[in-house]
DNA sequence: GTCTATAAATAGATAGAC
DNA sequence: GTCTATCTATTTATAGAC
């Protein structure tokens, strides 16, 4: 997790420290749980072991708290999914990677799939501009994946959009539906809770180059 | 939209039910924008052009009128995806008038792909059980279409929660990021909101046809 | 760094007049 | 049916002691 604002001392503050990650984990769990309006300051003090004052201590304020973690979530996705590209030049490999990178940063960060729903549907009233060029840049390195390969002469030119909806909103709306589905089941259909991470991962993968590849439509 | 609790006379009752529907039509918006936690029932008043108490004469409570929308918009869709099994023998057309259906309802309805983004990271916490059947009622019958479309030797047996999950994912992603794709094409990614809810529709009607047909892994 | 106590504002809900 | 006025609880945020 991105800690920017370190207490400005050198000396050792490992108590501190300790705390303020309690904190943002604690809150992580608020906002995915509850939305920023419905998390409670008070709440997350509790789960963090800690009084209220404290959070006010580390954070300036609820709503820098939240802009903070959502600045942790885009950061690492971003960062993730350029060292895909890093990685190797072969283009279905590069696409298995970014449908990876979504994955492992969703499963590493529980809170990232619920929290990426409620800002969407809140039209990204949260995100500050930092976070914003981080979306931005997870969207355009799919769109360079997608342009190289069409210059190579492996895929079809469709539109990253497309792709990256065809992607990112299967995989959210799985990671995010756990507990749902669970109730969905004991409503009545049978297996709602029972897919399976790697069964997800591998059919996007497959999905989306199909897609590319040009044997969907 | 669904009306259960109409007032209890018969006689002639205009302006009542006209500020039933606008309080109605308010919540609906305000609950997609600002989610239940955030959203204020002073402004549902004024947005309907009404006082507080009117809200509170219409409707028992916040979390009522939330209850309210939510069985409102389930029940509409599975009404529709009914009628879509109801109108064809044939799977393929099934398949795609399944999509158009959640299409249409999310056009219909544009409170729809907010509220159910929020409503799935909050992990249905607001659903009745009867909406919770709704819902059921929804995954079930896709169930059916590839089930019977197996049967019939059309279709290769996919799970129906990742057919459900590639064509619910990506559309519910489209209609609700109107508003965030806007500023993420500002951000500098062209075109990233210049996306045809046509494509989508046939993109999405693709890509399930050609996993359940089997061109795609 | 961590706490208690509290200020100050917000917002769900209701009483009661018309 | 519709309104104004208000009660009450919740909750963000801060002051100040240790």
């Amino acid at each position: 997790m991105a800690r920017p604002r370190r207490p400005p001392s050198g000396s050792r503050r490992r108590a501190t420290v300790a705390s303020r990650d309690r904190v943002f984990a604690a809150a992580a769990t608020e906002f995915a749980a509850r939305g920023f309006a419905g998390a409670n300051v008070d709440r997350i003090a509790r789960a963090a072991r800690l009084n209220k004052a404290m959070i006010y201590y580390h954070f300036a304020s609820k709503a820098a708290l939240y802009r903070e973690i959502l600045r942790d979530m885009f950061e690492a996705v971003e960062r993730r999914v350029r060292a895909v590209v890093a990685s190797t030049n072969d283009p279905a490999e590069r696409i298995r990677g970014f449908v990876e990178a979504i994955a492992c940063e969703a499963e590493a960060r529980p809170h990232f799939p619920a929290i990426w729903f409620r800002e969407i549907a809140e039209n990204g009233a949260h995100l500050d501009t930092q976070t914003l060029g981080h979306i931005a840049g997870i969207v355009t390195a799919l769109g360079r994946i997608v342009q190289e390969g069409v210059g190579a002469g492996r895929f079809k030119p469709v539109s990253p959009l497309l792709v990256h909806a065809g992607i990112v909103g299967p995989l959210l709306l799985f990671f995010a539906s756990a507990g749902l589905r669970r109730r969905i089941a004991q409503a009545g259909v049978r297996g709602a809770d029972r897919v399976d991470r790697q069964e997800v991962v591998t059919h996007l993968q497959n999905v989306a180059l199909g897609t590319l590849e040009g044997r969907v439509s």
